[in-house]
DNA sequence: GTATATTAAGACTAAATACTCTTAAATATT
DNA sequence: AATATTTAAGAGTATTTAGTCTTAATATAC
């Protein structure tokens, strides 16, 4: 799996968070977005805490508190997500496992996967969190996913 | 990660072993393959066992036994291997870990990501043992790879 | 047949990841 | 000030993945 379980809950709360910014004024509680994502509160909460601490969030103690995109939602991007809670390692170490790579010494894969590692960073790069928000009709980032084709 | 590391060794064993075979009659040892590749060799022999039961080697007790591939290594793809160890997972689920995709229930990131996917399939698919063993000059894939790029 | 070399299989341990629970700190309302 | 609401932080548990170790089964050689 390219990314975590907890990078995934971590961008689902984060679209959500953009598809609620009408204003973006107010504060959601996690509580909130944990009911709607179906994901464990105390989890999630550990999660956004990343988020806030690399300023992608921002929160709030107390009564009316919570958390809210820090940015505009489409100045956020999908790998600020990812970076935030899974680290560099999507960009430096290759996709495959098999760390050590780049020029100095290519392996026997990097002709045929660097293409793709590239064209991966640059989705997610592209994307932001607005596109998502946009682009959600189905509510499928939204929502805990029935496994439609079962993958074992 | 794409790949489980159980699924890199099994690969690596496998590249080993068809840079190994010129007449392919003959049986290497798991203990000279775990040497080489300096991963455990108990660990690589249950890996290989997984290997040896999908049909991709064959396996031989005892005095000059050991494991080659069961079929020529030009006829050996990536994407065998993969399936082998790490099961369907990477074509049926999403890899970037929301399952339950599909043309019913879109996600907002299925456009972007779906051609990607399918790339990542088809190299797997098109790339075989043989490319593997015969482009890797630096020996990457048969060392424990130095991570010179240190991610995280 | 006895000893030796090898894979197969299963139980066990360790490490990483995912998840839960409790307590503390901050803020608001009264 | 007292109480309620909320995130922050940290300890603890569970699950998955990775790795080790022991024993069994199979084949060879003498
Ligand atoms: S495919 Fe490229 S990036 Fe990945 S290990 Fe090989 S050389 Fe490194
Ligand atoms: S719809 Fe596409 S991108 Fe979304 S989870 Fe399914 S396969 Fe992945």
């Amino acid at each position: 799996m390219l990314l975590s379980k907890t990078c995934i809950y971590g961008l689902r709360a984060s679209v959500l968070l953009a598809s609620k910014k009408q204003g973006g004024l107010e504060y959601t509680t996690i509580r909130e977005l944990s009911d709607e994502l179906e994901i464990s509160f105390h989890f999630l909460t550990k999660v956004l805490q990343k988020l806030t601490k690399s300023e992608l969030l921002e929160s709030y103690k107390g009564p009316n508190g919570g958390v809210k995109l820090a940015r505009d939602a489409s100045s956020i991007n999908f790998m600020d997500v990812v970076r935030s809670i899974d680290g560099d390692s999507l960009i430096h170490e290759c996709a495959l496992g098999l760390p050590g790579c780049g020029l100095l010494k290519p392996c026997p894969l990097h002709d045929q996967w660097s293409g793709l590692k590239m064209n991966i960073i640059t989705m997610m790069q592209d994307i932001t969190l607005k596109d998502m928000a946009n682009n959600d009709s189905t509510g499928h980032l939204l929502k805990n996913p029935i496994q439609i084709i079962s993958g074992k």
